[in-house]
DNA sequence: CTTGACATGGAACAAATGTTCGGATAAGAT
DNA sequence: ATCTTATCCGAACATTTGTTCCATGTCAAG
């Protein structure tokens, strides 16, 4: 009488099964379904499949969410490499150049840039700007440059601020040290000669977090 | 008798499901289904997402993948945030600095980093390198600087690339111009002077695509 | 060889999910 | 008021999807 052959155990199915999930995600940019997973690997049941998800869930390898479809999650991607990841919409507020203060930061966006999470600290509270011309160029900030600033009063020592200096009502990116009765605004540039200014000249406006600069003719903002 | 009130008509509703499809996905990191729309949104029978959903999908903004739940996907999303963005994962070949030699191209990657897809004009072959020291200021690029870089022998006049200068054993970040018998390499910083050097001693090394500089204290290659 | 942990197969069930249909209603146009 | 279009509603239906159960098989270790 005639039997079915019974399929070798893959003992490595398991694996097979994440590397499809990250396959399939990449692809479809959503979860696969039990019964996908068993297509894509030619597993002759749907019982297969959920006992090997159970067993990756008890691993701490994926999540499962509820009884919901397409409910699992990979909780790490192979190669640390998730093909998505979390952007965070960051207002472009606009220019910033010598002679003239920045955009209030609670100003309406000119557009948006978004920044990878994992490329700041904490999300909250940051603007973006575009530096017009060569003034700052002592902080290693060039023209078409965009900043990235966390707008504060305070900064510490050592930290590239965002200064206002109300009396030559300039815009400045400087290295901040703050000394007895007056402040050292250093610039990034080592052979540049530190500026010595009286404390109440001085008016932060924010912490550079981070420069960008594209030199292949995309500009980052998306002003719409 | 009695007569259940019908709600009145929401003549905005297909916006209200567009942005609640966009709030699902960005917590859930998935798309809803109808059902999970239709109680969201407080609305009395799946016949009506459905009807709604054709409707968008009529009027191109959204797509729907057969009959497959949760197969809904949006074309735009509202302000154009999408949420989530393809990331490229660029191999981290190691430190430039002025006294070397770059790594090869194609060597063992120290680890990655992931640039987001749209602030690059084309993903392949492109591979980060971190600055080391403050040789190649005049170019602003300072120390602890990541740099993208595309290798190419050849770049456009007026291009940012990375040189290798055979008769010095150095490498440096200058904006190249092809002269007549020579090679014009312009720092970034104006008033720095440019340096003429004959062309056999000139070995590009690739085009500077991009510079990151994070100054919050985390370095982008996630080395592992 | 025997044993036991582990993997597979098939079927059925229950729940979730997408769809269709006819009719009713709301609201703007004429 | 009448007409017309768009919308809403409830129910039922058809698939899809996750799950369970039990029998059976594989294979490495002892």
């Amino acid at each position: 009488m005639k039997r079915k052959q019974r399929s070798r155990i893959r003992w490595n199915l398991r694996q097979e099964i994440l590397a499809f999930i990250a396959r399939w995600y990449r692809q479809e940019r959503t979860y696969p379904t039990v019964r996908e997973i068993q297509r894509g690997l030619k597993i002759s049941s749907p019982s297969v499949v959920a006992y090997h998800l159970r067993r990756l869930e008890e691993e701490g390898l994926i999540d499962r969410i509820g009884r919901r479809s397409r409910g699992i999650r990979l909780r790490r991607w192979p190669d640390g490499l998730a093909p998505e990841e979390d952007m965070i919409p960051i207002p472009f507020l606009g220019p910033i150049a010598a002679g003239e203060p920045i955009p209030h930061p609670d100003a309406e966006p000119l557009g948006w840039i978004r920044i990878p999470r994992s490329w700041l600290a904490d999300g909250d509270d940051l603007f973006a700007l575009r530096v017009q011309g060569n003034s700052m160029i002592d902080a290693l900030v060039g023209d078409g440059d965009l900043i990235i600033v966390r707008p504060t009063p305070e900064v510490e020592d050592g930290e590239m601020a965002v200064v206002w200096l109300r009396d030559r009502h300039e815009t400045t990116l400087k290295r901040v040290y703050r000394e007895k009765e007056r402040i050292c605004l250093r610039p990034a540039h080592p052979i540049m000669s530190p500026l010595y200014v009286p404390a109440e000249v001085v008016q932060i406006q924010g912490k550079v977090i981070q420069v960008l600069r594209n030199l292949n003719g995309i500009s980052l903002p998306a002003e719409r």
